[in-house]
DNA sequence: CTTGATTGCATGGTGAAACACCTATTCTCT
DNA sequence: AGAGAATAGGTGTTTCACCATGCAATCAAG
């Protein structure tokens, strides 16, 4: 089903908003099978579960706000009340940093850990569903055609000053 | 600049858990480039110019809520709340329908019209240079791939029975 | 060492989103 | 025509995101 058919929109479109609504488009029907598949039936948002998955890779003595912000999709995320709503969970801790004390470590708990394993199979089977109908040489086009765009797009950013 | 890179994520990633993790990334970057360079200076949110442009390119007699909603891109938009945005800041009026008295036409002013048009250079300039860093080869295969992905994802989601 | 600037984080307040619920109107079927 | 189902959309409430502010710790320069 073409962009125009699926948003009823009756104009020929520009060929970069075309490009540019289907990534918003398609974003939203993979944001929304993560969210309906997993994230919602353990009551956690998506950024929550990005955060546990960052810190569950990460060093055992746990990341700073900062360094679990700088791996978050998205950049400006509200990292302290994340990890605040995680803590009350209990899947998750802070610890004091003796190197730099202005910062918290926070780590992963063993409930934490518990919860992202329980998780972990059906997010590697919603991986495979996402990558099911591509082919790999298909799937080595779309990342590096996704992958130019930001490329050019932060250039762009970076030129006009933002971070 | 990989994805790895980019997000500092040393193990081998899976390759779906790549595919959605490049739209979910490089959406952020367009959203982002249409934020900073279009809404934002206007005051306006991402969907509250969607409403307007959907409005412009409707009827003379404008939408019921239900038809601006299936023309969004987020398909759970909140459209009677923006719609009283809109219309507080006088960019948009109700009407009443005759033909179903349940609903309210909703309408573009000559305010909504005179706004949408002075953005509307600027959002042709950055679908432009969204386009611009692909060829009409490549432009192509990014679209046909997007929407294979779409359809597959829509199939699953009609499968479990959602909408 | 001490002063000023910077970094890292927490928090307060405002506004919007997400969820459900409620009302009014229309449709359907007998 | 009338009763129940379905549709359209408004509203209430809680939660969350975003902005700015404030504080504590560190760094840099003299």
């Amino acid at each position: 089903m073409h962009i125009q058919e699926e948003l009823q929109i009756t104009k020929p479109l520009e060929p970069g908003h075309e490009v540019a609504l289907a990534l918003l488009l398609t974003r939203e029907y993979v944001a929304r099978l993560f969210e309906e598949g997993l994230y919602e039936p353990e009551g956690l948002s998506d950024q929550q579960f990005n955060v546990l998955r960052i810190l569950k890779g990460g060093p055992k003595d746990g990341y700073l706000v900062k360094d679990i912000r700088c791996r978050m999709i998205y950049r400006f995320a509200d990292v302290p009340r994340l990890v605040n709503r995680l803590e009350a969970r209990g899947l998750v801790k802070r610890c004091e940093n003796p190197a730099d004390r202005r910062g918290s470590r926070v780590q992963i708990t063993a409930k934490g850990l518990a919860l992202e394993a329980k998780m972990h199979g059906r997010h590697q089977a919603l991986c495979q569903q996402v990558d099911r109908c591509l082919q790999a040489e298909e799937r080595v086009t779309l990342l590096a055609l996704l992958e130019r765009l930001r490329n050019d797009h932060r250039s762009q950013l970076e030129a006009l000053g933002k971070p």
